[in-house]
DNA sequence: TAGCTGACGAAAA
DNA sequence: TTTTTCGCCAGCT
């Protein structure tokens, strides 16, 4: 059985994104944290960027990296519409920066944790 | 084939 | 305190 675990990570990364509530935020780092690969931070980011190979949409717009910057803007086509995607859902973005950032912040491991 | 890059993060200096 | 280095490991050249 290859089933090696679900062991599509990026699926997993996938998932895990799409739970990320309407107006919050993750990042990649507590998404690895949540998948047990917390070492493996880069891959997450890793895998957004072959989320477009993935037929669903995925908010990556949400993930973003420890600091709260929108490091990944320039991967959305656009290096704007990260930040016009997260204003349209009520948070605030200045210099490339999440405001707020730590209360928007959605940890998986906090609220998924199990 | 082997080596480098990369949407990061944490530890060490 | 800030800056630098290392580790993760899949994908690409």
């Amino acid at each position: 059985m290859k089933t090696k675990n679900h062991d599509d990570f990026f699926y997993m990364v996938y998932e895990v994104v799409r739970l990320v509530p309407f107006g919050r935020v993750t990042t990649y780092g507590a998404i690895a944290n949540y998948l047990g690969v917390k070492g493996s931070s880069r891959m997450v980011g890793w895998a957004m960027n072959s989320s477009h190979s993935h037929h669903s949409p995925v908010p990556a717009h949400r993930v973003v990296n420890r600091q709260g910057l929108l490091t990944g803007k320039h991967h959305f086509g656009h290096p704007t519409l990260m930040q016009e995607l997260l204003e349209n859902e009520g948070v605030v973005v200045q210099n490339d920066q999440i405001v707020h950032f730590k209360k928007l912040f959605w940890d998986p491991s906090e609220e998924l944790k199990l």
